[in-house]
DNA sequence: TTCTTTTTTGAATGATCATTCAACAACTAT
DNA sequence: ATAGTTGTTGAATGATCATTCAAAAAAGAA
């Protein structure tokens, strides 16, 4: 037996950020041995391919995005508080520097899902498992008559993502200003409206 | 002297098609001699390289777009009425089998324009081309008195482009079913509210 | 027709890439 | 301590890719 030396979360970290970068195609294992200080063979030992390593960054994606959903949505504020919160968040990704990395989900929808089926699913679940979570808050929210009952989660929850979506990609071609910002507020009063 | 003999125009959409089902990266230029019928050599000759073809794609693809907006704001009719239709056409194309060829441009800024100075600003001038036609649409509503003007045009506009971007890659994981026209309807609202 | 110019053809080129592999190193268990 | 197992190393491999090029073909000009 040996036990294996690097951080595999640090390394996942790595390779997450290199295929948000560059996108997967572009991403070479020589930007993946750089980024993360493995060794082609040692890859190919911890993950079996360079599509192994995305399966498990995205798991890992999903593992980080799910902590920070939880570390917002505490439960210890009016709901309504905590989703205006996790919008404010998302605009502050939205107009970091890094703006085009925003999310490696909808990247790896757009660049290999169509191509792969098996990467679609496992991002169409983490998506919907996205939806559930939201939706539980937004149902939280008309339970708490914090918002009323004439539109139900469901429709909220769609709507919310629809927007979330258009905001990282608007983002591409607007980072200047406070678009996004006034953008996300508006989103916010129509959800909730 | 010599004349190409091939079609510009078909050969341009080919690839273009080519690009939004297989990505830039992943279409070959094998791929891109059967989409078009065009040898390496030809394709080199006439767009001078990979990238000269998709620019010059790129630019057919604004060309078809710009005519597909002035077929439907034609303004013989209320502009909400055109807004609506020009909606229902997108929620269609969302619906599509081939949902994932949705925008091109929008896939090539995900995937090219963060490595390409220069395909990103071409791509930037398209959709901010776009957002004038969709202010000027809306002031024109606004003229007309068939919106208010508590919330000018801009504003508006930004928000039926975001929530635009968000119906693309909501029918990434949602092909199924109308929650995408549901989605366009209550977009269509909250402009127009 | 003949010359000139431009396109077309398709094989050749060189670069890049993911992947493999055999030697080596480190750790566990006995 | 030694055997057995597994991670590490980094060069080698073979495939794929964009691009080039020289020869052939086509069309207009003279």
């Amino acid at each position: 037996m040996r036990i294996a030396e690097f951080d595999r979360e640090k390394v996942l970290r790595s390779a997450m950020t290199s295929f948000m970068d560059k996108g997967y195609g572009k991403t070479s294992m020589q930007d993946l041995k750089k980024a993360t200080g493995l060794h082609p063979g040692s890859i190919y030992c911890a993950f079996e391919n360079k599509r192994g390593l995305l399966l498990a960054a995205l798991e890992q994606y999903r593992l980080d995005r799910n902590a920070e959903f939880v570390g917002i949505f505490t439960g210890q504020r009016p709901v309504l508080n905590e989703l205006k919160a996790y919008l404010d968040h998302i605009v502050l990704e939205c107009q970091s520097c890094d703006a085009s990395r925003a999310c490696l989900l909808t990247k790896a929808l757009n660049e290999v899902a169509e191509q792969d089926a098996e990467v679609h699913d496992i991002i169409t679940l983490h998506l919907a498992n996205w939806q559930v979570a939201i939706t539980q808050v937004l149902q939280q929210a008309i339970d708490q008559k914090e918002i009323t009952s004439d539109r139900n989660a469901d429709l909220r929850a769609h709507y919310l993502m629809m927007g979330i979506y258009g905001l990282r990609t608007f983002a591409h071609t607007h980072p200047e200003g406070n678009t996004i910002k006034h953008l996300a507020d508006q989103l916010y009063q129509d959800v909730c409206r």
